[in-house]
DNA sequence: AATGAATGAGGCTTCATTCAT
DNA sequence: CATGAATGAAGCCTCATTCAT
């Protein structure tokens, strides 16, 4: 009664966009090839072909699955305790390897593909707005954005940037770094995003 | 006497790299071809190999070209009158037809090139540096760093993970978007980004 | 229940180095392409390369092929009832469309690739070595040679010299020349070339 | 008064095909590019082209040079005080680098080269019936052969099929050996193949 | 006479995709 | 459902040859 026969299509189709993962981010979408792919999902090429139209398709749901991860992973950041652990939250999902789809490499490529094919920008635009939505509503209910001047939107805008810097960022990183490295070097912009944003030293040195 | 017999060699380079750049922003660095250069370039495939020896090199060339170019950004956001003008200019420079070097789309998938190919990954981290340390002295100089509670180091940290983050999202603007507007909307965040830095309101308004 | 399909895999290669010795034979090994092996074989480029690493790949196997016809054809003359019958087996081989490896223009190819090609340097060394300890073995064993005042390696070193030397000869001869017509003709030589070796009445000519 | 200014056009032929030859001799006919040839001389590719046709051509000049290097190595065997030493000169010229035409790898593509190219083939042709005839003449004037139970055109057909299938033994030894080592091996067959055809002694032991 | 930039056909190889089993 | 052999278009690169200078 092992529960990885109740829906067993859905399953080949996680096993698929799991190896592909584990293919674009190694080598990108387009120098990934099908036979890659089969190999690291441990099947053959033409079963692939049974549960995906065509490579474009893989990639189309693989910026699906980013996108509900990213759904995750605002909720995650929605449930923490206070705005700042929310946005440690949002700013280091990129160094957990819980969430492959936030892999930086993979994002890049998925931006890069983005920028030439209108199907998946629609859809990282789209993935943008509700995250950009969900971010603006936290900082909106959090205490500390109360009475900022700039708004809670324009906030996110820049929460958002930095966000998508670090990715670049950590992209250039050596390779060999861990997870927990990267990770620190993370929360450090965070936490300095966080008291240029909201620390009131900054007025007090104005004084 | 035409000016284009000069230096036929560097030229041709240039020329190559010319229509490389155009191949690459449209395409991507592995979709684009040598025939979609040497097309673009309106010579023969052969020829290119006259002055790269593959395209592995073309695409080193290209990134040499990118730090250039961001050296050229810099030389002119140092020369700027204010500091803010400064970051209007390093923040737009992808928005602006005589820097095709940092379009958007050439430079993230250079970072998606980065994230495999250690050689680019090299390149790409040491101009990330010289420009790093461009801006923090740039910083440094500027009056209004002069008491900032963070260090000219942090404060450039920040400002270049929102260019970074601002060159993605312009990725996913619908690409009939003139330079113009997608300029405005650069300066936008800009201008946040400075009053969050340094605007003494933020210190008023937690009075 | 035909028995072309008892062993595909290994038949696609014997397919694949069939049609190659054809072209080779025909063009020599660098201008055949791997599109006339393909058409010759009656199947597709790709194909090729699911059998074969690359070129070399098949130009190496089709050594090895050459090796392994080498030790039949010697195990051939082994089985010959005197080494007069012996050596005319090895001097004909190339007039017999039942040995296709032992073509004189794919040997001579064979010896020039050697002379470049490290890798099949060292097997062709090693297929004369075997052949030639095979040779001298049979001259050893052969009441003729017995008594004879060259020791049975000397006079092998001649008889393989003298077995060369007749294939490029015979790459002289017109190409119509029909496979028994040129097999007259090494006979000749072999002929010749034992009566030199044992023929007594060259003592008589001398008493 | 230089005397390399007499016949410059005849100078320039030779001074390719001297290119030609390293080029041939190290990478094969159809392996060495006409960059290479020209590299190798000294000049421009173009101007390959003012003294020869095409690559064929410089081929089929390369065959004729050989042609009369052929023709002064039997001028010196025939000069030589005794058959034997007539034919040691002509079993070792290739291993002397007074004679690049007659370089084993060089000889065995020819060759080749004549298996398929019907011009080239009949040019090896002549060679080899002016030569045989010459070492028939050879030998029908010499007094060991008088009273020989072989003819001078056999003994002849044999010794030519000897120092043919010792070019290509030559091809195998490796490339480090020296030409003189090279010479000792290729006297030690010469001897061989003398006494067998000559040698009284094995009349004796027949006896 | 000489150069070498330029061309483009053609070679090797890869890979998305199909289909018989 | 699953396999993987098979296809062939397309990509990278080389090289014989030409031609303006």
């Amino acid at each position: 009664m092992s529960d990885n026969r109740i829906e067993p299509a859905a399953d080949r189709r996680e096993q698929i966009l799991n190896a592909a993962m584990v293919c674009f981010a190694k080598r990108g979408f387009h120098q990934a090839s099908m036979h890659d792919i089969s190999a690291e999902a441990g099947i053959s090429v033409g079963l692939i072909y049974r549960y995906f139209e065509n490579k474009e398709a893989v990639i189309s749901a693989m910026a699906d699955r980013h996108k509900s991860e990213i759904h995750n992973l605002l909720e995650r950041a929605r449930q923490a305790p206070s705005l700042l652990e929310s946005l440690e939250v949002l700013f280091t999902a990129h160094c957990c390897e819980n969430s492959p789809q936030v892999t930086s490499a993979f994002v890049v490529d998925l931006f890069a593909e983005a920028a030439r094919n209108p199907g998946v920008r629609l859809l990282v635009r789209d993935v943008r707005k509700t995250a950009m939505d969900g971010v603006t509503d936290l900082i909106a209910r959090s205490p500390e954005a109360k009475s900022h001047h700039l708004t809670p939107r324009e906030l996110a805008d820049l929460i958002f940037a930095v966000s998508d810097g670090m990715l670049m960022r950590d992209i250039l990183q050596p390779p060999e770094l861990s997870n927990t490295e990267r990770r620190t070097r993370q929360l450090e912009v965070t936490r300095q995003l966080w008291r240029v944003i909201f620390d009131t030293e900054s007025a007090v040195s104005y004084a």
